[in-house]
DNA sequence: AGACCGGTTGTTAACGTTCACAGTCGTCCC
DNA sequence: GGGACGACTGTGAACGTTAACAACCGGTCT
C-alpha cells in the first residue's frame, strides 16, 4: 500500500488501454487523422478526459524536431518601442499556434545577438524573430551559423535575411515636410544615436525633404533617445534665435526638448514648432500635445511572425522585405512661425 | 554518391565514436560528472569541438523531466510597469540558467490567466511567475490545479502561492504624507481602477495617512492608468476650489492630470501640487517635474526569480511573501499650499 | 591471499511521442 | 469469385539523451 500515491501524470499508453486501443490510435485522434472511425474517436475523447491527458510536447519535439517554439531577441523591451513589437510578436505566434521564447539584450555589443541567436538555437527554436535596431546588430545577422530561419525587426541591410520595418525615411519626410508646409524656412532635427537604423532612416527623411524644398538642412543634434538627452538638445536651441521648427526623432527626447523650451521661456508653438516619432500614449498629453509620427508597431509585430511562419512552411528560399507605412498625427505642437509671411 | 550531402547534426554517439569512448563518458563530460579521467575529458572535449556538437536540450529534457524553462504570464507588457517587471525577470532567468517563455495577456477575464498557465504547463515549464496585479487574476491562482511551482508578482492574497510585491500602502503613505507635510489640508486621489491590488494599496495607505492626521478623506475619483483618464479626472479636481493637493495612483495619469490643469490655467505647484506613482523615465521632463514615488521593477523580478528558483530546489514546501520598499522621488510639482500659513 | 573499495568506463533500458510499415476488414469491379 | 483498393487499426522502431547497473582496474585491508 502507499505505492499508488506518487501518481504520475497519464501518458499515451495509458489512455489507449482505457479505450481499448492501441496508442498509435490516440495519437492519430490528437493529431486529427482523417482515418478514425467517428465511434473510436469519441472512445478515445472519453478516455482522454477521463484521465485528464496531456500530450508531452517534450517528447513530440523530440521526434519531429519541431518545437513549435519562436525565439525573439530584442533590446531593452523596457522602452515603448521594442515592447510594443514584441508585444504584437508574442500574440502573432500564439494565435499562429507557437510558443515564445524571449532574450532581452541589455547591450550592444554585436556578440550579445550572436550569444542570444546560439542561445536560443540550443533550445531548439524553429525560428527566430530579431528587433535589431542597431547597425551592429544588423550586422551580426549578416552571417549567421544556424540554418535557423530568421526574420529581422528594423534590422538587416544585408538581403541574408527577410526584414520587416516601419519606412523610417517615409516618416523623416513627413515631419519635415509637414513643418515646411506650415512655412517654416527650415527645420532642425534632434536626431537618435548614430548606430541606430531607424535614427538613421529618419535623418535620411529629413535631410531629403529640406533639400527637395531647396533648403540648407542645419546640423543635426545627436541624442541618445532618452528624455533628457532630449532635454540638453532642447537648451542649445533654446539658446539659439533663428530656431522655429525642430523635428525631434522620438517622442521621449521631444519630451526633454519641449521641458527645456518651457524652461528657457521659448513658447511652443509660438515661438517654435515641435514634431516627435513613435505617438507613445502620453504624447497626447504633453505641454502642448505632441505632434508626431506614429510607428505601428503591432503591425510590425505580427508581419515579422507571418513571414518567418511562411518561411518555416515554404523553405527558407523565399527572403521578403516588407515595409510598414508611419502615419502623421497632428496635435497641438505646431504651428506657422512668429513672423510667418 | 551525394548522400552525403544532407549532413545532419552531430549527436551525441557521434561524439562517442569520434572520441573513441561511450556515448555515456560523453555525457558524463558534458555534465561535469567528477569520475572521469582528465585525459578522457579532453579527448572528448576536442571531439566535441572538432565535431561542433550541441546537445540536443529536448531529448535531456524528455528524460529529466525538466525542460529549464520558466513560464511568464503577464498583462499588456507595453505599460512600463509590466514591462519592467518582465524584463527583470528574464535577465535574472536567464542568468540563473532558465529559458523564458512569455504569454502576455490582452483582456483580464479571470480564464485567461487559467488558459495561460494550461498553456506553460503543456510546453512543460518548470515553473512560473504570474504578473498578476487584479484581483480577478489574483483569484485564479487560488487554485491552480498543476503542481507547477508558481510565484505571483503584486498578486495573490492567498497563501497558496509565493508572492512578491512593492509594497503599495507604504508608497500611498509616503505620497500623502509628503503633501500633508507642506501644509496641505487634505489631499485628493486620483485612483487606479478598482480590481488593481495595485490600486487597492495605494489608496488604502492614501487613506490611512489621512486618518492618522486626522483629516478627512475626500471620495477619490477612479482612473484606469490611462493618461486620459488623469486627463478627465484632472478637468474635475480644476473646477473644485478646495484643491491644493492631489495623489495621482500612477505617472501617466499624473501627466494627464497636469495638463488639463495647465489647460485650466491651474498652476503647478503654485496652486495645486501633484504627486505620481512609479517614476516612469519621462517623468522627471514633465511640465513641472513629478514628485513621485518610484517602484524598484528590477527587483521585483529578480526576487521573484529568486523565490521561483528556491522553490524549484527545495521542493514547493516554502512558500514566501517578499516585500520591496517604494522609494520617494522628490522634484518640482509638490509645493506649499497657497494661502500657507 | 582473498575480500573489498573507489575510480573509471561501458551496456542496457528507459522517457513519450510519431513514423513506417504491416495487417485486417469490407466493397467494388470485371 | 478473386484481385485490387480504401478505410481503419496495430506493431515495432526510431528520436537523443540520462539513469541504473554491471564490469574492470589497481590498491588496501584483514
Amino acid at each position: 500500500m502507499g505505492s499508488r500515491l506518487e501518481r504520475r501524470p497519464p501518458v499515451m499508453a495509458d489512455v489507449a488501454k482505457e479505450a481499448g486501443v492501441s496508442h498509435q490510435t490516440v495519437s492519430r485522434v490528437l493529431n486529427d487523422h482523417p482515418n478514425v472511425r467517428s465511434e473510436t474517436r469519441a472512445r478515445v475523447l472519453q478516455a482522454i478526459d477521463k484521465l485528464g491527458y496531456r500530450r508531452n510536447l517534450v517528447a513530440r519535439a523530440l521526434v519531429t524536431k519541431r518545437s513549435r517554439t519562436l525565439g525573439v531577441v530584442s533590446f531593452d523591451t523596457t522602452l515603448y518601442g521594442p515592447a510594443s513589437t514584441v508585444y504584437g510578436i508574442e500574440q502573432a505566434a500564439r494565435s499562429a499556434g507557437y510558443f515564445v521564447s524571449i532574450v532581452s539584450l541589455k547591450s550592444i555589443d554585436p556578440g550579445g545577438v550572436r550569444d542570444a541567436l546560439d542561445y536560443l538555437a540550443d533550445q531548439g527554436v524553429d525560428g527566430v524573430v530579431v528587433v535589431a535596431p542597431q547597425r551592429s546588430a544588423a550586422r551580426a545577422l549578416a552571417d549567421l551559423p544556424h540554418g535557423i530561419p530568421t526574420v529581422a525587426v528594423e534590422g538587416g541591410e544585408a538581403g541574408k535575411v527577410s526584414v520587416v520595418s516601419v519606412d523610417q525615411v517615409a516618416g523623416g519626410r513627413l515631419a519635415t515636410e509637414h513643418l515646411l508646409s506650415l512655412g517654416h524656412e527650415t527645420v532642425w532635427h534632434v536626431s537618435g544615436p548614430s548606430d541606430w537604423l531607424e535614427a538613421e532612416g529618419r535623418v535620411a527623411g529629413w535631410r531629403a525633404a529640406l533639400e527637395q524644398a531647396g533648403r540648407q538642412a542645419p546640423q543635426p543634434l545627436a541624442g541618445d533617445w532618452s528624455p533628457r538627452s532630449g532635454y540638453e538638445a532642447g537648451r542649445s536651441l533654446a539658446r539659439m534665435t533663428d530656431v522655429t521648427a525642430v523635428f525631434v526623432a522620438n517622442d521621449q527626447m521631444a519630451l526633454g526638448v519641449l521641458r527645456a523650451f518651457t524652461e528657457q521661456g521659448v513658447r511652443v508653438p509660438g515661438q517654435v514648432s515641435v514634431v516627435g516619432f513613435d505617438d507613445i500614449p502620453e504624447s497626447a498629453y504633453f505641454s502642448p500635445p505632441l505632434t508626431t509620427i506614429r510607428q505601428d508597431f503591432d503591425a510590425v509585430g505580427r508581419h515579422s511572425i507571418e513571414v518567418l511562419v511562411r518561411q518555416l512552411e515554404n523553405g527558407p528560399e523565399d527572403r521578403e522585405r516588407l515595409v510598414v507605412p508611419p502615419a502623421f498625427v497632428l496635435r497641438a505642437s505646431t504651428a506657422r512661425p512668429p513672423g510667418g509671411r
